[in-house]
DNA sequence: CAAATTCCTAGTAAAATGGTATGATATATG
DNA sequence: CATATATCATACCATTTTACTAGGAATTTG
């Protein structure tokens, strides 16, 4: 029940490129220097970025990374989906299911958590995370609903 | 992002248990005939739900084990704990700190993500899953909170 | 005491994680 | 157009975690 680095890592750097002024690039060289994250693993980590279409890339002489569009309208759910992939929390849920799917009544305590854990990392955006707005979205579920 | 086999295994067996009448015991044997988990996995499974006080176990012949309260009364984030420990999705958050723990933004996108787990699975009983019952607490939390 | 049962813990194969390393490809600039 | 500077792609590897298996000690009943 754990975030990988990747995940983690791939925040740190949506973060620090948050933080940059209009269009401005940042190289992995750059990236690596603020993040504290090698060189190699970094660019592991952005390529998935960039392939999820969160960041832009130049590639060649002067080239690097910038967001794809504002910290309004980048989720932490987006952001994890693109290095964890899809969050399901049973292995079970995933690709082939399991026989005992139809009787199986534990599916649906998954199918809630994994809903829980995609409403609450959807509403959360980078800007929320540079602005320290995210409290509010962790309101207690009532038993009643 | 995965829940374990132990954490899964757990509930099944704790599913198994609830639905016997009184004070019944079943053995290991017994359960691990009704669940497909073999007896020596299970019995390693079911000895930490016994450590959590979640069944109560009676050794010797005729032994076996049963629920130690009422299917209302036990929840899914008891039973998974006792199994993967205290869910903490982030593994800079357990034990240790990291050095960046002060400064770093992330830190509280985790603590959100942790509370929001917790509170759904402390909401769901054996009951509930038993009947169906845990579709109302997966309520979207809106933006405005 | 014998049989049935839980309790304890050591060992292990396979998978996942968290990286490194190498080199190809693209682009700006002089 | 050559060169330096980047990204992009992918293979490899050590360590850790997971998911088990195995063996035997302790306890209780009859």
């Amino acid at each position: 029940m754990k975030i990988t680095t990747k995940g983690r890592y791939a925040l740190r750097i949506m973060l620090e490129l948050a933080v940059i002024k209009d269009g401005k690039l940042l190289t992995v060289g750059e990236l690596s220097n603020k993040t504290r994250i090698s060189e190699k693993y970094l660019e592991q980590i952005i390529g998935k970025l960039t392939k999820a279409k969160l960041l832009i890339s130049q590639r060649g002489a002067n080239g690097g990374y910038k967001l794809a569009r504002n910290t309004h309208d980048i989720s932490i759910g987006e952001i994890l989906r693109s290095t964890e992939g899809n969050v399901k929390t049973a292995s079970c849920m995933d690709g082939k299911k399991c026989e005992r799917f139809e009787k199986c009544l534990t599916v649906n305590v998954w199918l809630g958590l994994d809903r829980v854990i995609k409403n609450y990392l959807d509403s959360v955006s980078l800007f929320d995370v540079l602005n320290k707005q995210i409290n509010a979205k962790t309101a207690k579920i009532t038993k009643k609903g």
